[in-house]
DNA sequence: CTGAGAGTTACTCGACTTGAGTAGAACTCC
DNA sequence: GGAGTTCTACTCAAGTCGAGTAACTCTCAG
């Protein structure tokens, strides 16, 4: 390289006035800027029989609070700062804090069995799906939120919340997206593109169905966020030629179909992060 | 659907009491919650030619001020809330303060020629990247950043900024991680990944570029993002038969190479957005 | 217990895409 | 004018895709 040699002078001055940088903090009053709220919002989608057809569901939650009262909104909350008042309060991360929305929401934070919380909550997927901070989207002030998006097998039915929130499993194709709180119509809808994209090129579908599963269910959870029925047949040579999609557990589910059929084979998740060759959605035709 | 009616309720309570929570609005103090900084980075990323050889370079800032004065930043500043003191500023979204930061760190903002300004921004591609608020990432207090990716034909080079800062254009192979300020050698990581998938699934190689290129310009953005050669002959094939990725000017290069070589037909960017099929990065080969 | 129907898995085929190589066309420099 | 360079067109074998057919193995009804 030509070598202008910023890494060298970058070593010089990051080790030679280290007292200095100590002094300087101790100084810093935060007070001093202005703030701005921030808030963490989950998009947790999931996957449940209605009337034996697998349908995409989200978590949302109705207000009991103003500003919209009695509209559905993510579920979410306020992340709060480094120092509080007391100064001894540990400070949580992001993604903790929408796992922690996640749990309150779903009633798993009320369980009294702990450790069967956290295996729960440590199958459920969990990625950054961006931040959302236009000026006026919270009518009280400025606020940026930062929206995660969640994959979870199976989570049971919220229970009531503490605030006069009710959280429920909502198919998204019912969701009445004009009469939603906030501009979280926008955040869900960039939810189900990144969720449709991200089964196309990584094994996160996975994420959606039990450790054991047959390629039927995988299937199933594809036409689900995708909206769209798929080949069986191709969907599964497609599978089993990605390497490290799914492992063979050499067992097979204990009866057919409910309406007869051969028994399927139960395949656990692989080891791979991205799928090669990828599973493309058909028909994403071009637009104009 | 099944219907329990979500979206009936919703209605329902959207309308018939905007008076109250304009009551609501009026009576509520932002000051309640406590405050927690956000800034705006960017990473900003263009091709400048290096001894005849096109390579990716990352717009950088050596910090003038604590905390880690004298290291590799990315330009980036706070954003300022909603209503200020004066209660009379007109705030700005998140992507405006991105911008922002670009024009004043390569000196854009300081042009007198404001039309021509504008226009070279206005050919700037940016997309939000990810927002960072680890506690303790910024050693002064709580901040939560959020990263834009920005790609750029040929900005000029930054002029000495304010602050007793210089910004350059930098290498990113010759940029040591180490030794950056916060925790940006992460942000930048995180940047160069997407920008090298990005230019897979997206025509947006033909941002790095003027806007009038031949395929072969279009091939160096590729190769320097990748950091790898690229088969010339089925790269061209590529680029053609993807439809909306380019369309035929007519024209071609008024010269051949500078040793010789046929004229090159010139392109400008097509209306596609999304490239059916990509071109997918080879060699990007399965770990364990 | 037997046949019909259903669910799972294997196989085939033509169309298309891919990576690698070859070759021709068009240009600059000496 | 010739050598070397750059751009573009073409070929070919290997692989992937969508669509269809069919075999295998279960459940259920009669």
């Amino acid at each position: 390289m030509a070598g202008t040699g910023p890494e060298r002078q970058a070593v010089v001055l990051g080790t030679d006035d280290d007292a200095a940088e100590a002094a300087f903090l101790s100084a810093y009053d935060p007070r001093r800027y202005e703030p701005i709220a921030v808030t963490v919002d989950v998009v947790a989608l999931t996957i449940r029989v209605v009337e034996s057809v697998p349908t995409l569901h989200v978590l949302l939650v109705r207000r009991g609070q103003r500003p919209f009262v009695g509209r559905w909104a993510l579920p979410g909350g306020f992340v709060r700062p480094a120092t509080g008042p007391d100064g001894a309060r540990r400070d949580e991360d992001l993604p903790e804090a929408a796992v922690r929305e996640l749990a309150e929401e779903t009633g798993l934070a009320a369980s009294t069995d702990r450790r069967a919380v956290d295996r729960r909550l440590a199958r459920v997927y969990l990625e950054q799906l961006g931040t959302y901070g236009t000026p006026g989207r919270d009518p009280r002030m400025r606020v940026i939120s930062v929206a995660y998006l969640a994959f979870a097998p199976d989570l049971p039915d919220p229970t009531a919340g503490g605030d006069a929130e009710t959280a429920a499993w909502v198919p998204v194709v019912g969701v009445d997206r004009d009469h939603m709180a906030f501009d979280h119509a926008r955040i869900l809808d960039d939810a189900l593109e990144r969720a449709g994209s991200k089964l196309e090129y990584t094994p996160l579908a996975t994420a959606f169905v039990a450790t054991e599963f047959t390629i039927t269910e995988l299937r199933e959870v594809y036409e689900a966020v995708w909206g769209q029925p798929l080949h069986a047949p191709n969907f599964h040579r497609k599978v089993l030629s990605a390497p490290g999609f799914v492992e063979d557990t050499g067992a097979t589910t204990a009866r057919g179909g409910a309406r007869g059929g051969r028994r399927a084979r139960l395949y656990r998740a692989g080891t791979a992060r991205l799928l090669h060759p990828a599973l493309l959605r058909p028909g994403q035709e071009e637009p104009r």
